[in-house]
DNA sequence: GTTGTGACTACCA
DNA sequence: ATGGTAGCCACAA
């Protein structure tokens, strides 16, 4: 399969995710179905223009945290845009309950 | 071909 | 809970 059939799939799944919901880089990828590209999910979002429209703030790690360091201005834009959707955060972990959206 | 790197994970002490 | 470590896979030097 080529990197760009790859790409397209986790664009479409990422995209699917629904408001207020978030799914981890591992999700992302089996659901794309690409067991095993969870690095490859995190690179693909880390390439998106700052004005694309793919809610790409609701994937999150498997440990239920941003992806980044707290200090960063990138976690701070990501958590407000979570917040602002209703995502609960217990401290720097995301609500249990979000996880669960597909399947 | 090898090495280092990353918005990752699972496992283990 | 938390830090270290070893897999993981694509990509750029």
């Amino acid at each position: 399969m080529s990197v760009n059939h790859i790409n397209e799939v986790i664009w479409n799944v990422v995209s699917l995710i629904p408001h207020g919901h978030v799914a981890t880089y591992g999700q992302v990828a089996s659901l794309s179905g690409y067991s095993g590209y969870s690095r490859h999910v995190g690179s693909v979002l880390k390439q998106l223009p700052d004005d694309s429209r793919l809610p790409w703030h609701r994937v999150i790690n498997a440990q239920g945290k941003i992806s980044f360091p707290e200090s960063s201005l990138s976690y701070e834009r990501q958590r407000k845009r979570l917040e602002d959707e209703g995502v609960i955060f217990n401290g720097s972990k995301i609500s249990l309950s979000v996880y669960q959206w597909a399947g």
